[in-house]
RNA sequence: GUGCCCAUAGUUUAGUGGUAAAACUCCAGAUUGUGGCUCUGGCGUCGAGGGUUCAAUUCCCUCUGGGCACCCCA
């Protein structure tokens, strides 16, 4: 488009004419609210956590699987709960020209256990251990350690007995993943929330208490009453927190099979000696959990790194059939980790650096090292270059940035002599070789430097 | 969804009602094909749109984005 340079006339407010130059509209991109960038500079961290993830999954035993970032919106508003704030306020929803309803997940465990019978994973020995990684998607508004776009870890035991083993499991796991990062003083939150049977009996009383208080909690946990009243445990209000202290907590309602389960799940974790606190205000913000609930937090860390739980109810939830499905699973926010890992000071994964620069002058001799690069590449020998650029100056400036050991300069004398000249960057002293040789030199050099 | 703070070169910052400055980075050069030091030059119109004004990067409004808190969570 041919830029403009005609003058409008505009009047002001006061009736003035005015003689304004009409510009083109300057469009600015950022990246979309609570969505970032992970530049190269912080990918050796990622890369590290990748890696770790990998080796702990292997361990254990659990597959990879990847599910698509968009499911179905009805997967969400059955599995994780139509008054879970995750589904009620959190979700990105986009209509597709079929005109059904897709959400950029938010989470993962729902969209997980519908892979799991779509695919017919029950026939497979059960239970089947899976793990992801993978973005997740929440609007909400951004700050420390939240994002709209984020990336979570997870592990999920599927199908199999409802054994308190496979809990522990699970919260081992994630356990020794943040362990194996080096991040300490980690500390494992942990509560039940019983079945059916006895998380009713219980909701009943937690109801009646509060209703008892109904003037003076705040106006969010009225409503919390009668839609969600596990979550009146959660708040975080001065008056609230008071009248949640004499609350009754769930520990004592749970029924003869749950405390059983839960002091399961304990023995295991004591036979680990892994670090534990019973949180009876424990509830997490998705419906799906039933029986054992946790978090895992770091010392010096507010928001809590990861957590899971129990959710034998989602196999029926997501189906819409009764079935026998157990399962447990435990998930871990990334940016969270590679923020302690940072403030830590935690080394990522780097790649080793190459030794050698390959510099070329002149276009027959660009030619030859274009093609010389390949074979170093079959000999082994990394190499880095700058095959863009003309003069031996800056091509000598980026070796010496580069930290090589060995600038190879192939100029337009060399390349008619078919010989190469190779200088050693720290003592500054060069020598010619013949272009055939120079890999076998190269490495030879390479070799005695490392001793 | 609510509240507070913020937005100037790639980066970190300075600055002013009359069209911008420093440091570092980057690019190019300092006579003949040789780096790390030094020197010279180059890269911005001040997030976007609108308003007030003779004139706005500077004042006001809106939007977008960033930071933090609430809510909730990873």
């Amino acid at each position: 488009m041919p830029k403009s340079s005609k003058s409008k006339i505009k009047k002001t407010s006061k009736g003035k004419v005015k003689n304004v130059k009409s510009k083109k509209e300057k469009k600015t991109f950022q990246s979309p609210k609570g969505m970032r960038d992970i530049l190269p500079s912080e990918q050796s961290q990622w890369e590290k956590l990748r890696k770790t993830v990998i080796e702990t999954a292997n361990f254990y035993n659990f597959s990879r699987i990847d599910t698509p970032i968009l499911e179905d919106v009805e997967i969400f508003k059955r599995g994780t709960g139509i008054y879970t704030d995750i589904v009620e306020k959190q979700m990105f929803v986009l209509k597709t020209k079929g005109r059904d309803y897709l959400a950029l997940r938010p989470e993962n465990t729902p969209g997980i256990v519908r892979a799991y019978f779509e695919n017919g994973l029950s026939r497979f020995a059960q239970p089947i251990k899976l793990y992801y990684f993978g973005p997740f998607f929440r609007y909400e508004q951004p700050q420390f350690g939240r994002y709209r776009q984020f990336h979570q870890v997870g592990f999920e035991i599927l199908g199999g007995e409802d054994n308190p083993i496979y809990d522990a499991q699970a919260i081992l796991t994630l356990f020794r993943l943040i362990e194996d990062l080096k991040i300490k003083n980690l500390t494992i939150q942990i509560n039940s929330l019983g079945c059916k049977n006895c998380r009713t009996a219980y909701t009943k009383k937690l109801q009646e208490y509060y209703r008892k208080f109904s003037s003076k909690i705040c106006k969010d946990c009225r409503r919390r009453i009668s839609l969600n009243p596990l979550r009146l445990l959660d708040c975080k209000n001065e008056n609230c927190k008071e009248i949640k202290e004499q609350a009754p907590t769930i520990i004592d309602f749970l029924c003869s099979s749950c405390r059983s389960h839960f002091r399961g799940v304990l023995e295991y974790l004591d036979e680990l000696e892994l670090p534990y606190v019973l949180n009876p205000c424990l509830v997490r913000g998705l419906d799906y959990y039933n029986r054992t609930v946790f978090e895992i937090t770091a010392e010096g860390y507010d928001l809590s790194l990861g957590g899971g739980g129990r959710f034998d109810y989602l196999g029926e939830l997501i189906t819409g059939k009764k079935n026998s499905f157990r399962a447990v699973g435990s998930s871990l926010g990334v940016e969270r980790i590679i923020e302690l890992m940072n403030a830590k000071e935690i080394k990522g994964l780097t790649v080793p650096k190459a030794k050698v620069f390959l510099i070329q002058i002149g276009k027959p001799a660009k030619k030859r090292a274009f093609s010389l690069i390949e074979e170093f590449r079959n000999a082994g020998i990394k190499v880095v270059e700058s095959l863009g650029k003309e003069s031996l100056k800056s091509q000598l400036k980026l070796a010496d940035k580069e930290k090589v050991e060995l600038a190879l300069i192939l100029g337009q004398k060399e390349f008619f002599e078919e010989s190469i000249i190779i200088r050693d960057m720290k003592s500054g002293v060069q020598e010619t070789a013949p272009l055939n040789k120079v890999i076998d030199i190269v490495k030879r050099k390479l070799k005695k430097k490392t001793k």
